[in-house]
DNA sequence: TTGACATGCAACCTTTAGGTTGCCTATTAT
DNA sequence: ATAATAGGCAACCTAAAGGTTGCATGTCAA
């Protein structure tokens, strides 16, 4: 988990993602038209979405087809954000209950 | 929500957010007894988390409060996971659709 | 079959991240 | 008043991250 948390980390690497969603199966060469680096940067940073198992890879000749893996993402929103989610609504509703008992009790 | 993301990518840091889960409103000290580093380190870990608004921070005497903020984690999973997440319930809506048709129609 | 295209590999550089050590300051308790 | 406690500040170190350049390789199209 703490490699798509760190693959994540990257705003390149966040708009490689968006750029897969998209649009999926985009080669190397036009993944790299969207980014302001050299084509080995890019690579080094899907190399990383790779080993996240964020991208998947597919050759077709000396085409390189990339596409999205959007489980290692659910996983994290599973076992790592719900819990704190949990306690963002849960915040949420106290701030409601406490409202609720300003409006029939002002001496709070 | 860049900071955010770059907040979250160190197991560290993850791990400060867990023991603020579990008790909110430790110390530095007590949050240091968790940690197998200097107090240094984990200040600077608790700073980033605070840049971050992921923790805030109340001053009682000479000792420093830390209270956890789910609200950028509920951010980040609105505006950036939820996109992915609904790919990935696609996915598996589309898989069982395929195994559906299967069921039914058998030279697919 | 040869040139252009799509990508890989490897060495290198610079900045940032994570951590340590040493010392200073402010608050609390005795 | 003073000692112990809770924490801040700043310099420093090392490793890793992000990026570049140069050259090599495999595949396709004329």
């Amino acid at each position: 988990m703490d490699a798509v948390f760190k693959a994540l980390a990257d705003e390149s690497r966040r708009k490689l993602l968006d750029q897969l969603h998209r649009s999926n199966g985009q080669t190397l060469g036009e993944l790299c038209a969207h980014l302001d680096m050299t084509r080995q940067a890019v690579t080094k940073h899907l190399l990383l979405l790779e080993a996240a198992n964020l991208v998947a890879v597919v050759w077709r000749g000396r085409k390189k087809l990339h596409y999205l893996n959007p489980v290692p993402i659910h996983e994290i929103s599973e076992r790592w954000i719900g819990k704190y989610e949990r306690l963002h609504l849960q915040a949420l509703g106290d701030l409601k209950k406490g409202l609720e008992q300003h409006k029939t009790n002002d001496e709070n």
